[in-house]
DNA sequence: GTATTTGCAAATGATTTGCAGTGCT
DNA sequence: AGCACTGCAAATCATTTGCAAATAC
């Protein structure tokens, strides 16, 4: 298990038990709307507030220890910060799946924003379809 | 200009005066969240009701006239359906601007998709950085 | 003429805020 | 000890809904 302790105070945040269980389990659900952490921080700590909820996202977000996932039609879904990565987003059940970024695609990028005079800070691809499991529910 | 009443009526959509300028502000203005259309619009036709812009994106996004650009951190944008292409952001201005896809892109999508027995129905690359005109300004 | 759409105002739902008490360091 | 954080309840803001009147076809 990832020291969430360290990783909080290394971004200058106290470290609390309601932003440790936070953390894990975003880190173990994967992406997480606001209302699905509430719902599975609550089960352990029942009186964990969602009010803390949005007030500590919003933090980690701003320090960098948890991204925002936008997703279209959706509410966003929350990650921890890692490698830059692909989503792809199931319209059928919701689901959120990450696939390491293609080398080739990151050199497109770079050379797109260079030759735009835009500085890149941060990319954001999702690739909207029909997840295996749903096809499969679909076609039966 | 773009002969709107019958894209829409392409759609199954009437041809109201109300969507027609719907159209027309985020045709000529790129991307719009609700409240920059809602604003645009009442310009020229001021008793025109934000519940009726939130009823027709809703129902022009179904059909899909119009297409959500959901924008990290922020309410999402609107812009008309076209042939696919790159956002860039500007974390400090907010402005988007399109880019055409790379062709190279393309090709690595599909191939992952393939690859991983998904569907692919929509893609949405956002690049987050800083603006040329942005630039300029912290320089100074 | 009929079904859809509009605009209003009210209802809902999500997010934020203020503050007194609590807990990290 | 001191400042940051939490939980509650209230406040705010965004979005949706219901319905009578207006409009497209």
């Amino acid at each position: 298990m990832t020291d969430y302790a360290i990783l909080l105070k290394e971004n200058g945040l106290k470290a609390t038990f309601q932003r440790m269980n936070i953390l894990d389990v975003v880190e173990k659900n994967g992406h997480m709307s606001i209302e699905a952490i509430y719902d599975e921080v609550t089960k352990i700590h029942p009186s964990l507030s969602l009010a803390t909820i949005y007030k500590n996202i919003i933090l980690m977000v701003e320090k960098g220890v948890v991204v925002e996932v936008p997703i279209a039609g959706k509410k966003p879904k929350y990650e921890l910060s890692k490698a830059d990565h692909i989503h792809l987003v199931c319209t059928e059940c919701g689901d959120v799946e990450d696939k390491p970024c293609a080398e080739a695609t990151d050199k497109l990028f770079y050379e797109l924003t260079d030759k735009e005079h835009f500085t890149l800070n941060k990319r954001q691809v999702n690739l909207y379809g029909v997840c295996y499991a749903c096809q499969e529910a679909i076609a039966s």
